[in-house]
DNA sequence: CCGTTGATTGTTCAA
DNA sequence: TTGAACAATCAACGG
């Protein structure tokens, strides 16, 4: 008897959760315990990139961040990152695509304002070799976006209807 | 003491 | 086109 038992597990201790299937995604860390290509933690220090912009969260992590929520009012005693993280990917897989439309639908506007930063970064990145070629970014700076959000899915009736104005960018002008 | 891992999937960049 | 890595989270654990 191994004693665990499920329920009365009250925090986990230990992430002593099955060892995984074949869940084997490559190893997304370069090397455990080396931080060397790209920085293992988004947090080293990393100067390389003065503004890099952080990749906006997949539709699955902007379930992921509801689905904690939820998970955790069900399972005050689990707190575990892995416990949620499963439990949301088997969810996720079980969604329709109709509910994961509002999810997607987030992700891209998420996703069309990290394109812009891109943009800028990619400038600054040339830029920042002190020859200023204008020519380089062939890429027109989408100015005034064309809202992208012209032919989302038939879906969407009402759902997240929101506002969209959320097209307030703040260009970081420059703080000097 | 602080850095890192662990787990999910999706997305994104670079070569 | 493919691969590799990282995005949040949070607590626990290693050196």
């Amino acid at each position: 008897m191994k004693g665990a038992k499920g329920k009365a597990a009250a925090r986990v201790p230990k992430e002593v959760l099955n060892p995984a299937d074949d869940r084997r995604v490559g190893k997304r860390k370069a090397a455990a315990g080396k931080v060397d290509d790209r920085k293992v933690k988004r947090e080293k220090k990393a100067k390389k990139d003065p503004n890099k912009p952080k990749r906006p969260p997949s539709a699955f992590f902007v379930f992921l961040e509801e689905f904690r929520k939820t998970f955790k009012k069900e399972n005050p005693n689990v707190t575990a990152v892995s416990a949620v993280g499963k439990a949301a990917g088997e969810k996720w897989k079980s969604l329709s695509p109709v509910e994961k439309a509002p999810y997607e639908s987030k992700a891209g506007k998420l996703k069309a304002e990290y394109g812009k930063q891109m943009n800028a970064y990619n400038k600054k990145q040339e830029s920042d070799d002190g020859d200023e070629v204008s020519d380089r970014s062939k890429s027109e700076v989408n100015d005034e976006d064309d809202e992208p959000s012209r032919e989302e899915e038939h879906k969407l009736e009402k759902e997240q209807d929101e506002e969209e104005g959320g097209e307030e960018e703040e260009e970081d002008e420059d703080d000097d």
